[in-house]
DNA sequence: GATTGGCCCCAAGGACCCTT
DNA sequence: AAGGGTCCTTGGGGCCAATC
C-alpha cells in the first residue's frame, strides 16, 4: 500500500472542485463587493440562491399580496398571470385552481361571466368544502346536545333550516358539477364518527385497566413523594404482562409476512424472480408442497418427482404441521434439487439452520405474485447472511439466532410484542449484534446463557424505541447495561431489565407499551425454546419434546392455556393495588384471574420454595410492595 | 396481502434571543 | 448586523396495526 493508492474517484474530484469554486465565489464576492459597500448574506443564505443548475419547481406561486384578497378582481387577475405562466392554449389545456370559500365562489361566477373563454379554468373547492361536508354529521349527533341551543344565538336567530341544511354555503355540489368536466379528483378519506368496531365488553375492560394504573401511578408516585424514597420492585399494576396479550389473556397477535419483506430488503440478492435452469448434469428435480392447494389434495402433504405425484406421508412420523413435514422430506429425498411451494413465511426460517446440512439445493417459491421476486435460494439467502452481511460479521451460529430471533419475536405458537414487530426485532438485533449475542450464548436455548440473550434482546428492542428521550446519558442499551455494576450476571440483568422498566414508566400511557418483567419475559422464552426444539428436529422422523407444562403452558381440562406470570407475581398485583380506595377503579380481579387460578402451579420450580415465606410476609403488610426493602 | 391511519422520530426552517 | 443557540412547527419517512 503506498499514498499512490488512495487516489480519489471522478465523482470525488467534481465534488471537491464544486466545493472549491463555491466557497472561493463566495468568498471573493463578499470581499469585493465590501469595497462598493454591498453587503453580501450570511453564506447559509448565499448559497441557498437559485442558480442554472438549481432544479426548478414545478410550483408557482404568485404573489398577489397588495390585492385584495376575495375580489372577484383580484381572481380575475391571478387568473390572468396562470394563463401566461401556464401557456395555456400552447403547452397546456387546463389548469386546476383551488379556492376556498369565497374565492371559488368568484371561480364560479367569473366562468359563467366568461362562458368559453375560461373553459381552461378547472375550479376546485379547497379545505374549506370539507366543513360542508362534515357539518351534518356534527349536526346529526350534537343537535340535541346543546346545539339547537346555540344556534338560535349565533346564527343571529336564523332559522334551524340554515343549519340543518347547511344553505348558508353558497356554492353546492350542483353547482360545481354543472360548472364544467370535471377534473380527476384526488380522493380524501373523509373522518366520520362512525363506531369504532371493539365488543363493548373489550372496550370496558381496556378503559378499566387504564383508570387502575392511571390511579396506582398517581398513588405510587404520592407515596414515593411522601417518604422521599425511589418506588422500586414489580413496577407494574397489571397482572398479565399486557405486552404479551390482551385483557382477556388471548396473545398477541401480529403479522409474520414482514419478516419475509425484511429480509427482502436486507437480502435481496437471495430473492429471484424464477429458478435457474438447471444445468444438464443436475440429475432431478423434486417440488414440495406444503399445503398451499385448496381442493381435497390441501390436507395431504404431496410430491412431484418425475412428473409423477408421490404422497409422501410414509416419511412423516409424528409430524404435525406441514411447515416442518417439508423439511423432513426435503431430507430424505434423492432428488439434488429442491423446490419448495409454501405460502407460508414460517417455512424458510425452519429451514435456514438445516439447509447448509442437507448438501442439495433448495428453492422456497413464496406466495405467488407477478411483480414480486417469489423464488427464494436457501443457499443465497445463508451466504447473505453469513458472509454479506457486514453488521452480523463474527457472530457465532448466526443462522440459528436468526432463526431464533424469528420466534422470539413471535410466531404461531409464541405471542408477539405489541408495538414490536418483526421489522424493529431485526433492525435492533443487527444493529447490536455482538451485545446481545455475547460469547455465542444467544443460541444456547438450554441454559442461563441464552435467556440472558433473550433478556438483553427485548431490553434493547425497547430502549431502542424509547432512545430518544428516556434513557440519557446513555446512547446505546449496552452502555446502559455496562453502567450496572452490582452483584453478578444473573443480578446484573435483572437490574438492567428493571432499570429500563423504570424510565419507561415516564413515557407510556398504558401497560401494553410497558415491558413485560423478568419472570413473564422468562415464560416467554421457555415457549420459544420450544418451539426452537420442536424446528430443529424437522429433519428427523420423530419428535422428542419437552411436557409442555413445563414449558411456559399448563393444562387445564384438556385445554391448554399460557402462563403469563408467576403465581408469586400474580399475588404480588392483587396484593398490591386491590386492598383500599383503588379497588373503586380497578379492574375486576375475578375477571382476569379465571376461576382456576388458585390451581395454578409455579411453572418455574426453582423459584417454589420461596413463595410460602414470602405470601405469608405480604398477608402481613398490605403496602409491602411500596416500601422498599429496609423498611419493613 | 394491500391499503390506510396513527404514532413517533427526525431534519429543516422560522421566530426569537443573546453575544460578539 | 452576523452568527449561534434554543424552541417550536411542519412535513416526511418508517413502522405498526386495523381493516377489508
Amino acid at each position: 500500500m503506498s499514498p499512490s493508492d488512495l487516489k480519489e474517484t471522478a465523482a470525488e474530484i467534481s465534488e471537491w472542485d464544486e466545493f472549491y469554486r463555491s466557497v472561493t465565489k463566495y468568498g471573493f464576492s463578499k470581499n469585493f463587493f465590501k469595497k462598493e459597500n454591498i453587503v453580501l448574506p450570511g453564506i447559509k443564505t448565499f448559497f441557498s440562491i437559485p442558480v442554472e443548475s438549481t432544479e426548478k419547481s414545478d410550483f408557482s406561486s404568485v404573489a398577489i399580496l397588495d390585492e385584495t384578497a376575495d375580489s372577484k378582481d383580484t381572481v380575475l387577475k391571478v387568473l390572468n398571470i396562470l394563463y401566461d405562466k401556464f401557456q395555456v392554449g400552447q403547452l397546456t389545456n387546463y389548469v386546476i385552481v383551488v379556492g376556498d370559500g369565497k374565492s371559488y365562489d368568484h371561480l364560479i361566477k367569473l366562468k359563467s361571466e366568461y362562458g368559453e373563454q375560461m373553459d381552461w379554468v378547472l375550479a376546485y373547492p379547497g379545505d374549506w368544502h370539507i366543513y360542508k361536508n362534515v357539518l351534518p354529521i356534527f349536526v346529526k349527533i350534537y343537535f340535541d346536545a346543546g346545539l339547537r341551543q346555540l344556534a338560535t344565538k349565533h346564527h343571529h336567530g336564523a332559522t334551524l333550516k340554515v343549519l340543518t341544511e347547511c344553505s348558508k354555503f353558497a356554492v353546492t355540489h350542483r353547482t360545481y358539477e354543472t360548472a364544467g368536466k370535471p377534473p380527476s379528483r384526488k380522493r380524501r378519506n373523509l373522518k366520520t364518527f362512525a363506531p369504532i368496531k371493539i365488543t363493548i365488553h373489550k372496550q370496558k375492560k381496556e378503559i378499566k385497566d387504564q383508570n387502575t394504573v392511571i390511579s396506582c401511578l398517581r398513588k405510587k408516585i404520592a407515596f414515593s413523594k411522601h417518604s422521599g424514597n425511589a418506588v422500586k420492585d414489580l413496577d407494574q399494576f397489571l397482572q398479565l404482562p399486557r405486552a404479551l396479550c390482551d385483557a382477556e389473556g388471548i396473545p398477541e397477535k401480529g403479522q409474520k409476512a414482514t419478516a419475509a419483506n425484511v429480509f427482502k430488503n436486507i437480502y435481496s440478492d437471495a430473492f429471484l424472480l424464477q429458478v435457474p435452469k438447471a444445468p444438464v448434469s443436475s440429475k432431478t428435480t423434486v417440488i414440495i408442497d406444503a399445503g398451499g392447494f385448496d381442493d381435497d389434495r390441501k390436507a395431504r402433504a404431496i410430491s412431484i418427482l418425475k412428473g409423477q405425484v408421490v404422497d409422501y406421508d410414509l416419511a412423516s412420523g409424528n409430524h404435525e404441521e406441514a411447515d416442518t413435514r417439508v423439511w423432513l422430506h426435503a431430507s430424505v429425498t434423492t432428488a439434488d434439487q429442491v423446490i419448495i411451494y409454501s405460502p407460508d413465511t414460517d417455512v424458510f426460517f425452519i429451514g435456514l439452520p438445516l439447509v447448509s446440512d442437507l448438501n442439495k439445493t433448495v428453492y422456497v417459491q413464496l406466495r405467488d405474485s407477478p411483480y414480486n421476486n417469489s423464488f427464494l435460494s436457501m443457499d443465497k439467502l445463508v451466504k447473505c447472511i453469513t458472509l454479506n452481511d457486514s453488521l452480523l460479521q463474527g457472530i457465532d451460529s448466526v443462522l440459528i439466532c436468526m432463526q431464533l430471533l424469528f420466534i422470539y419475536s413471535g410466531c404461531d405458537f409464541v405471542s408477539y410484542f405489541r408495538g414490536c414487530g418483526k421489522k424493529t426485532f431485526f433492525d435492533v438485533f443487527r444493529k447490536h449484534a455482538s451485545f446481545i449475542v455475547g460469547n455465542g450464548s444467544f443460541s444456547d436455548v438450554h441454559g442461563h446463557n441464552g435467556l440472558y440473550s433473550f433478556y438483553r434482546l427485548i431490553c434493547s428492542v425497547y430502549f431502542s424505541k424509547h432512545r430518544a428521550a428516556a434513557f440519557q446519558p446513555y446512547s446505546t442499551p449496552k452502555s446502559l447495561f455496562d453502567s450496572i455494576s452490582e452483584g453478578d450476571l444473573h443480578e446484573k440483568h435483572i437490574s438492567f431489565i428493571s432499570a429500563i422498566r423504570e424510565k419507561l414508566w415516564e413515557r407510556v400511557v398504558t401497560e401494553v407499551e410497558m415491558m413485560p418483567n423478568h419472570e413473564a419475559l422468562k415464560l416467554h422464552w421457555m415457549r420459544c425454546c420450544w418451539v426452537f426444539d420442536y424446528w430443529s428436529q424437522s429433519t428427523s422422523n420423530t419428535h422428542a419434546l419437552s411436557d409442555l407444562s413445563k414449558c411456559g403452558w399448563q393444562i387445564t381440562d384438556n385445554r391448554l392455556e399460557i402462563v403469563w406470570d408467576t403465581v408469586l407475581n400474580f399475588q404480588k398485583v392483587e396484593k398490591n393495588y386491590s386492598g383500599d380506595q383503588v379497588l373503586d377503579m380497578s379492574i375486576d380481579l375475578d375477571d382476569v384471574i379465571s376461576d382456576d387460578t388458585e390451581e395454578f402451579e409455579d411453572p418455574v420450580e426453582v423459584e417454589q420454595p420461596e413463595l410460602d415465606g414470602l405470601v405469608e410476609q405480604l398477608d402481613q403488610t398490605d403496602d409491602y410492595w411500596l416500601f422498599s426493602t429496609e423498611e419493613i
